[in-house]
DNA sequence: GCCGTTTTCGGCCCGACTGTTTTCAGTCG
């Protein structure tokens, strides 16, 4: 059973949070909080890096204790300062402290004077009134105790970033329209365009903070206002998700943009630099260390570009700003220039109504023709899928006579004769020699038997990709964001085993599959494979959806040239016959 | 527990808001 870093990471966090309710010390907590998050944004696996006996202390914020713990999770698939931990303190108070207003004191406290153990007991002793007679509670955090534990029943999550943009433009339109606001900007984990938001950010700038505030939550969409103050302010939508605000003067726009997109490892990174300088970032600009907070002492803070300068970086997108590697590089001035929509040419996965899409050919193909785009590859289902009702045998060819006809008659956009073909479970592909030959783009993917072993799934794939007219490997984990696991696989395998074949992974632009994601992007980039950035739209509307892809592989370190379908057709078609 | 162009010991980002207090601890982002 192989360890990933998804389990060693949680294993750390679960000892982050024991060690914090028994009073640990906090910078000790902190380092096993810094240590699972460097794990979970690894784009390698500590396995196999074990297994190559690299050193683990290379990595940031791990040392030779945590190298240590890293080791005997992988070879025993648990930690024994764990174990010891769960036995001294019951490890469901953990879980108390996801309940919003209870930190590790106050669950401490509860568990020590109350003797309560787990949420079950939590609730009873919230709603018997035994909560407000400890020290430093009162009823109105009681309350607010038993309103958690009631809303928990429908487990709150992230929100797609699609559907956050859905909720975040009336919301803008409605700041804007508080004579004292001046300027509005979304930040936060949705500037940095990452996959889901946990919440909205969104900075003002204004000099009437508190009248900003107090227009802010008589949003008609707000259904309850978590905390306002002159600075700041919360709430709830309708929908469930939290919108935090935050007002400040034109002087401080670039630091506090800075501070509220985040991310916040990066932020803390910054401000460790800043103070190696004698300096000290907060959200109101940049000051020295020892001087007074007074605004006119700042030394930057208008703008992010100056605030960086200041600590002799270049500007960071906030794409970026993950604390993944970013600031090292550009110490070294090594940041790559990352891919842009406007450089793609083409889209290499969609669909029409001869499979499961919802528009004609035609439709399509002059859809394409608006976004500018130099070609297009239709790549409806085979046959396989009962579901999608795909093509078989000479189906194909007759198909693949209607898009060369097509093409023949639009002369400014080419239509690429291709196919989505399924890989069946035993790695061979879902069309004949003879119709694969006469494709000039396949794109191979998994729809079936998700749940094959690891070592069986990338085998899988592996023979795929034998076949020499295998191009793409579409969605190659098979995720969709809160609906279905990836399948598991060994993703380096695949890639090292798509460069010597000369094929390509599909950075799948779907918002709810984003399939690679970033850190895989970045993984395949390090190793010198090149990706295709693809809608699988399935209508002309989606096609529109390339964007989110753009901002994902952006997120992954991905350049123009680490892109297949930003080269004219020419190109392009050169680079699928492997020359 | 990590880490080092002043350090191998002594630091470790910074501020707002709430609820409970009567000056602040705890929580949160």
């Amino acid at each position: 059973m192989p360890v990933y870093n998804s389990d060693i990471a949680e294993i750390f966090e679960k000892v982050a949070d024991l060690l914090e309710i028994e009073g640990a010390n906090q910078f000790r907590v902190r380092a096993y909080r810094d240590a699972a998050r460097t794990i979970r944004s690894l784009s390698r696996s500590l396995t196999d890096l074990i297994e190559e006996e690299e050193d683990l202390t290379e990595l940031s914020g791990i040392g030779e204790d945590l190298a240590g713990k890293i080791q005997e999770i992988v070879e025993t698939g648990e930690l024994d300062q764990l174990e010891r931990l769960t036995r001294q303190t019951p490890a469901d108070l953990a879980k108390m402290l996801e309940i919003s207003g209870l930190g590790p004191k106050r669950v401490r406290s509860i568990h020590e004077d109350l003797g309560v153990s787990n949420l079950k007991q939590l609730r009873a002793a919230a709603s018997e009134g035994r909560i407000q007679e400890l020290d430093g509670l009162g009823p109105k955090t009681e309350s607010k105790i038993l309103e958690d534990l009631e809303k928990r029943d429908g487990e709150q999550q992230r929100t797609l970033l699609a559907v956050a943009e859905e909720f975040t433009g009336p919301l803008v339109e409605y700041l804007r329209e508080e004579d004292a606001v001046e300027r509005v900007e979304v930040a936060g984990s949705y500037r940095r365009r990452k996959e889901t938001v946990g919440d909205l950010d969104i900075l003002v700038i204004s000099d009437q903070g508190e009248k900003v505030a107090e227009h802010f939550v008589n949003f008609e969409d707000v259904e309850e206002v978590v905390s306002q103050g002159e600075t700041r302010a919360s709430v709830v939508l309708r929908s469930g998700l939290q919108v935090d605000l935050r007002v400040v003067v034109e002087q401080s726009y670039g630091a506090a943009l800075m501070y509220f997109t985040g991310s916040k490892a990066h932020n803390i990174s910054l401000r460790e630099m800043a103070v190696e300088k004698d300096l000290k970032i907060n959200e109101y600009g940049v000051f020295p260390a020892d001087g007074d907070q007074e605004q006119e002492d700042s030394i930057a803070g208008e703008s992010e570009q100056e605030i960086y300068r200041l600590l002799d970086l270049p500007f960071i997108v906030p794409e970026l700003r993950e604390d993944r590697g970013e600031l090292e590089a550009a110490r070294e001035d090594q940041l790559p220039e990352l891919i842009t929509l406007d450089d793609l040419k083409g889209d290499l996965q969609t669909h029409t109504q001869a499979s499961d899409g919802r528009n004609t050919l035609r439709e399509m193909a002059e859809a394409a023709r608006e976004l500018g785009y130099e070609y297009l590859a239709l790549t409806d289902h085979t046959g396989y899928l009962g579901v999608t009702q795909g093509l078989e045998g000479d189906e194909v060819l007759e198909r693949m006579e209607e898009i060369q006809a097509l093409d023949e008659e639009l002369d400014d956009i080419v239509l690429v004769k291709s196919m989505e073909v399924d890989i069946l479970e035993d790695g061979s592909l879902d069309l004949p020699d003879e119709i694969l030959d006469q494709l000039d783009l396949v794109v191979g993917s998994i729809h079936s038997h998700f749940n094959l072993s690891r070592e069986k799934q990338t085998e899988r794939i592996l023979r795929a990709m034998d076949h020499p007219q295998f191009n793409i490997l579409g969605h190659p984990t098979g995720r969709r964001i809160h609906e279905r696991e990836p399948y598991r696989i060994d993703l380096e395998k695949v890639i090292e085993g798509a460069l010597d074949r000369g094929c390509f992974l599909e950075v799948n632009a779907h918002p709810s599959r984003l399939d690679l994601k970033d850190t895989h992007c970045q993984l395949a980039v390090e190793k010198g494979l090149k990706l295709a950035i693809s809608t699988d739209a399935h209508s002309t509307d989606e096609l529109r959806l390339m964007a989110y892809g753009v901002d994902q592989a952006r997120r992954g370190w991905v350049t123009p040239d680490d892109v297949i379908n930003t080269r004219p057709w020419k190109e392009f078609q050169a680079l699928l016959n492997g020359s």
